[in-house]
DNA sequence: TATGAATGAGCATTCATTCAT
DNA sequence: TATGAATGAATGCTCATTCAT
């Protein structure tokens, strides 16, 4: 029996992944707007109605599609950040991260951007229901910062702000490498870091 | 003859003004997905029939709208840059504008973040028509970088990504603003030019 | 100006009778369930879409079809019961009028009995928004039992529960007729109108 | 064999009643639209899918759903018109079992009103299979009043006509009577039948 | 026999686009 | 040129029915 109930939960965990996979690339192709359940069901290669048997509705799965990136993108944010190191470093660990699984994953990334800004602000009524998951990795950036600050690695600077800041740049940064040439992986992450712990400035000392 | 083909000319010019304000409101209230030809008609105080007499279709009318937001932003970005001063100072000037432009028009910045990424990938098939309109601000500031780095200015980075890096870490402080307390815009304006020029750092000099 | 007026009035006027006919005809063939907007299109000879400029939702057009019903029926008893006369007469004439209007419309007798009792009551929530319009009739009838109580031309009773009694029964006897023989129309209301008056009992007093 | 054979028939039959029963239940919850297979199923504690080992189909369920309510008023009736008695007793002795039966049984009424018409026309096709079940009552009715036509106890009428009228009549009171206030049952009945015996004239006799 | 995951036709509703006036 | 009634394809969602286990 407890090999059928598992036997079970494993096909229906794996529908559910088929599902979210087929969205993530719908999501990914033909944008927020463009996945419609008929699209991610085709994909999917099962029937419309399946969908509604792993989600909710539509905006469930969207969200849960969603959560698929944010949750990875939290959890390396998570491992590279806990790890004690001065700023700098860490700030490398982190683009670098970034850099590499997005540019391994374009599709994550692009669903990133598609998702980030949960949709149409009319769209809302009673929704906003989870739209926390799509800001968490910033939180957790922006404690990260006010650490830095009290430890003195950091001007004093409002942390919410620069990972805002911080992080849609490099978003955009991200973005840009998939439609054309871009320089390695290393060499983006160390100039992002630099200009950000350095600035723009050419001199530098004296 | 001339006089009527300038009057005539006149005429249709304002009415296609006429609609595409009504469309930046629209857009600003209920996003780009809430933007219904008809939500746009009623705005416009004209018949839905007549917004195709002006514009081959709904994609062209957005599209031209966004290109009122980011025309509008290039001649900002024009009057900035195209006064001789040093990197920090235009640079100061450039936030501070935006900041002022976009805090008192918040319809704009709105309309900027809706249509920034010309929707859904999907619309695209024939599409694709004139997408470089929400980069010719991007390329502006990119060539102003270059001179920048040119003079010795700024460190010898590709302008091109820090010009996007820039940009979109500003849109994003902007949008954040939008939604909760804000400090002043002078204030606001310094720190974000003031990290870009010199860094994270808490050490300055020594 | 008014004359187009008036015939865009009357065109309108004209789609909407067109619509609320085929209504009547699918919802006397099909039932309510039956009644689907698509085949009340279909029947109307318009497409699907047009139904909404003229409807608000489906709930709204079945609404207005059952109006039509009992509006007409409204309007024959107010009639009938309007003309002083003493009960006998005022039932004889109203069972009369009832048969000869439904063996006529019978149509209309269907639609009758499809909406008298407004959908499931689960369906219910925010609805039962104009449910009053199907008991006005009985309303009406018991006023005027009610005053015929008064006048003493009829046992004391509560008069809302004879009208419910007398026009559900009549109904049945109505659809009756549908499906197979049936009297001549004016011997059917005789013998109801007696039986309802004078009863069942055989002794007519000695 | 045997005893194995009359087990299983034992239990199949129990688990028929079991289903019958739950979708009494929804059906006397929800409406007939209401009734969904799943719904049903919850309710009676077993899978979808094993509603189709006893019943056809959805429709076949609800049939014989019906046919439960009919039956019992059936039985009813039948237990009530077997003893000789004059036809006021026998009437009165009828509508007070009905409105003991259905007082104490809502449910029923329920059901007997949302499947009184076999739900829509549409629904027929190859079907019409068993709608005389609901018919059954009237000719039982309609068989006993033509003998007390024949005993003299009542005036010469269509016995199937008057069965109808006093049947319809009946079950809209108790359907009045689950919505809002209701006299004692004796004196709800009491009325009803001196209405149908002697009629609504005040002046019986001079 | 019993299950319930999967199916897909069907439904109400929206909206970009067309075209007769 | 301007209109807005009409269209019908497309969408999210439900649910009766089937069938592999």
């Amino acid at each position: 029996m407890p090999v059928n109930e598992t036997k079970r939960a494993l096909v229906e965990h794996y529908r559910r992944d088929t599902i979210l996979a087929a969205a993530r690339h719908v999501i990914a192709r033909q944008g927020r707007g463009g996945a419609s359940m008929q699209a991610i069901a085709d994909e999917a290669g099962v029937a419309k109605g399946t969908l509604y048997l792993y989600f909710r509705d539509r905006d469930d799965l969207l969200q849960h599609t969603g959560g698929l990136v944010f949750d990875e993108l939290l959890a390396r944010l998570t491992t590279v950040l806990e790890e004690a190191r001065p700023l700098s470093e860490s700030l490398r660990a982190l683009v670098r991260t970034n850099l590499e699984f997005f540019d391994e994953n374009q599709e994550f990334l692009r669903v990133y951007m598609a998702l980030r800004h949960a949709g149409d602000p009319a769209a809302s009524r009673r929704r906003r229901r989870k739209a926390k998951q799509y800001t968490r990795h910033l939180e957790m950036l922006s404690r990260y910062l006010a650490e830095a600050t009290a430890r003195g690695e950091m001007k004093a600077l409002d942390p919410e702000r620069v990972a805002l800041f911080f992080s849609e740049g490099v978003a955009a940064i991200l973005l840009h490498r998939l439609e054309g040439t871009a320089p390695a992986r290393a060499e983006e992450a160390d100039w992002i870091v630099d200009m950000l712990l350095n600035g723009l400035c050419s001199r530098r000392d004296s």
